[in-house]
DNA sequence: GATGAATGAGTATTCATTCAT
DNA sequence: GATGAATGAATACTCATTCAT
C-alpha cells in the first residue's frame, strides 16, 4: 500500500515532468561541497574581510544553509583558515620548479616568472588572499606566520635565486639581495592589491597587460650591469 | 524643566534650529580630546580592521569611557571616517609643492619626493591609513572614493609630472605614463603595508633605508635613457 | 513513478487508508532495535538530561545512525517518554503480588518487599528514571503525572498496605499513614538518586548492602509498637 | 540654545506629570542587580534544568534585558554556578553551631538540628539547590564536587557527630557510622526534592509539619537503644 | 561634560528533524 | 529499511549605542 505524495523520477527520458517541483531541495554533494563553500568563502571574505562576512551570506552564496557550513568547517576561524590554505599552497611550487629548470639569459627567466605568476594569479584568487593576508595578518597570528612562509618567503627566495643567478652570469649589477627582491615584487603585489580595492574607484581602467609589459621593461633596465 | 538632546555649535550667531531632523552629519565638540581619541582609534583600527575593532577598547586606549566617544562622534563610522580624512589630507599638499619648485636634475627630484614621502610617513601614520583603506575600501565605497581622488590621485599625478619632466628634458626615456606612476610608487606602499602587516612575523627584519636606497636606485636606472 | 511516503503496519490486513493526516501518534516498526535504542537514550538522558542530550549521541551509542531513530520514534519527546514507560511499568506488578500473597510477620514482609525492590532496581535501570524524572518532572507534566500515578503512587500505597497491615496485627505502633510511606521509602529512593548523582564525587563508596542492612533495621525498629 | 525632547523630572511635586512616559526606561542598580539576576535564575534553573533554562527568559523574569546578564556573569555556566555557590555555602554553619553548643538529650538535639535546617531551606531556596544538583551533577562535575564537599558532606559529619554523641552517652543503640547519617537525612533531602518535583502532581498535598512530625518520631526511635 | 550600566539588534553556533541516496 | 548530508529554527553571546546618574 503506497501512499503518494510526490512524483519520482522515472527511468524514462520524461522527467521533466513539473518543471519546478520536480527538482530536490537539496542534493547531496559530499565532495563537490568543500570547494563551492571556499570558493563563496573567500569571495565573501576578500570583499568584506573576515569579521565583517556574515555566515549566513557565505552560506547563501554558496547555496546552501547555514547549517552546512558546520558540516565541513567547525567555526568561522577554521573555515577563514582553510580559505587561505587551500587556495594557495600549489602554485608556488610551478614556479619553482621553472626557476630551477630555466636555460637562457636571467632577463628572459623574470619574465618567465612573472608571466606564469600571472596566470597563476588569475586562475585561483591569489589576489583575493593576499589582501585578504594583508588585511587580516594581526588577528591570525598563525596563520600569518603559515602565509609569509608558505607564500611570502618561497616568493622572496625565489627572487634571491633569480637574482644571484643574474649577478653571478654577469648580467646583473651588484644587488643588495636583502631588499632588492621586495622591492621587485612590490609591483606585482600592488597589482593585485589594486584590483582587489581601489580598482573599482578608478576613473580609467588600468590595462594589465600595459602594466606588466611596463614593469617587466623597467625593472629589467634596473637591474641590467650598465 | 527641560533636557537638552544637544547644543549645535553656533560659530556664526546663527543658531539653526529645526526641530526635529537636528542631526548635523558632522559635529565635533572640544579640540584637544578628539586629538586623542582618534590616535586611539586609528591604532585599534589599523591592528584589527574596522568591524573587528571594539569601541570599548578605543575608549580604555584614549583614556576615557564608551559614552565619551559620543560625545564627539556620532557612531562608529564616524570615527572611522574622522581617522581617515582627518589624517591625512594635509601632507600631499607639501609634496606637491616641491614638485612644483623644484630646479634642477629629475632624477634628484624623484629622490627628494621619495624622501620627503618617507618623513611624512613616518611623522603621521600615513602606513596605517594605508593599510586601513586597502582593507576597507569596499566596505567604505564613499571613504575609498575619497581616499582615491586626495592621496592615489594626488600622488600619482605628482609621479606624472615628475616623469613627464624627465622625459621633457630628455634624462628619461619613452614612458607609459598610464601604468609607470603605480608601478614607480608601489614599491614605497608595500613597505607602508609590510610594516603594518606581516613586518612582525619576518625573521630578519628589513632595513628601511637600505629598502629605500636601493629602491631609488634601481628605480632610476630603469627610468633613465639609455 | 511514486514515492512511498509511509508503509503503514498492516498485521490486522485491515489497511488504514487515511489520506494526509497519516501519522499515527506511536508507531514501531520492529522489535529488536528499539531496545537498543531505548537502552542507549536511557544512558544518555540519565547521564545528561533531556535537554542536554544529543540524539547523535544516543544514535551512536546505540550503534545506528541518526536518522534511524526517526524510524521508530518521531521525536526527542517520543523517545523520552518511550524510555520512561517502557522501563518501569513492568516492575511494579510484581511487588504487589508479594504483598498480597505474603504470609507471616509484616517486618519479615518489609524486609522481603525491600529485598525484591533492590533486585528489580538492579535488574533494569530504575534508579536512572527515577533520577530522570525528579530531573525533568516540571518539563514533562503528562508524563510525571504517569510516573507519579503509575510508580509513585503504586509504591507508597504498597507501603500503606504494609503499614496497615502491621497496625492492624498489632506489631506496628499508631502510624500517620498519610506521610509514613513516603518517609519510609525515602531512604531507598535517596540510595538510588545517589547512585546516579553524586556517587562518583564521594570520596570512600558507600556498601549498598551495608546501607540497605542498616536501613532495615532502622526502620523496623522505628515502627514497632514499644 | 536648547533643544527639548522630553520633560524632566523637576523639583517640584509636580512629577507626576504624564504617567507613563515619566518613568525611565531603567535605573542604574549596580549593587541590587546580582541578587536579582541570582534569584531569577535560581528559579529557572530549577524549574527547567540547567540546559532547557533560556538566558532571554531569566533576563525577563529578573526585569533586565539578555545584555544585562553578561555585564555580570560571563557566561551561562558562571551564572549557573554563581547561583549554586552564593545560595549555599552560609546556611551550613549555622548548624555546625547548634552542633556543638547543644546541651541536653541527643534526642532533642536531633529534633534542633531538624527544625534549624527546616528553618535554613525555607528562607533560602536550599531546596532548588539540591534539586538542581542531583539533575546536573554530572554536566557540572566541578561543582558537584563542591557541592559535595561544602554541603553534603558537612551535613552528613554533622549526623555522624550526632550520632557518635548519642552512642556515647547510651540514648542511641549500636550504629554503622558509615551509612546511618545518609539513611537518617534521606527522608528530608526527599521532603525537598519532592517539593521540586513531584508535589503539583500529588493529589493532596503532604503537610510538611505532619512530615517532619512523624519522620522525627519513627527516627528517633529507630535509633534509640532499647 | 563624563561616565558606565543597560539595552537589544545582530551573529555564530547547535541540534532536532528531514529527506536524497 | 538505513544512512548521514542538509536544513533552519532556536539560543548563547557580542557590542554599538543610549541614557540615568
Amino acid at each position: 500500500m503506497l501512499l503518494c505524495w510526490r512524483r519520482l523520477p522515472d527511468a524514462l527520458g520524461t522527467e521533466m515532468i513539473m518543471n519546478d517541483i520536480v527538482k530536490p531541495r537539496w542534493t547531496r554533494r559530499k565532495n563537490a561541497r568543500p570547494k563551492e563553500l571556499l570558493s563563496a568563502a573567500l569571495n565573501a571574505f576578500v570583499e568584506r574581510g573576515f569579521a565583517a562576512t556574515k555566515l549566513e551570506d557565505v552560506a547563501r552564496m554558496a547555496g546552501v544553509s547555514k547549517g552546512t557550513l558546520y558540516l565541513y568547517y567547525e567555526s568561522k576561524e577554521e573555515l577563514f583558515m582553510a580559505v587561505v590554505r587551500e587556495t594557495i599552497v600549489p602554485n608556488i611550487a610551478q614556479a619553482e620548479k621553472i626557476m630551477t629548470e630555466f636555460k637562457g639569459d636571467t632577463r628572459d627567466l623574470f619574465k618567465e616568472l612573472i608571466a606564469n605568476w600571472y596566470r597563476q594569479i588569475s586562475s585561483v584568487d591569489m589576489a583575493g588572499i593576499c589582501k585578504l593576508m594583508f588585511a587580516e595578518a594581526s588577528n591570525f597570528p598563525e596563520l600569518a606566520q603559515f602565509y609569509h612562509a608558505e607564500v611570502i618567503q618561497r616568493s622572496e627566495s625565489m627572487m634571491t635565486q633569480m637574482l644571484e643567478r643574474g649577478m653571478k652570469s654577469g648580467e646583473f649589477r651588484e644587488l643588495d639581495l636583502n631588499v632588492m627582491p621586495k622591492i621587485i615584487i612590490a609591483p606585482m603585489v600592488m597589482l593585485m592589491l589594486w584590483n582587489k580595492s581601489f580598482c573599482p574607484f578608478a576613473q580609467q581602467p588600468v590595462s594589465e597587460e600595459d602594466y606588466i609589459r611596463a614593469y617587466i621593461e623597467n625593472t629589467v633596465q634596473g637591474l641590467l650591469k650598465v
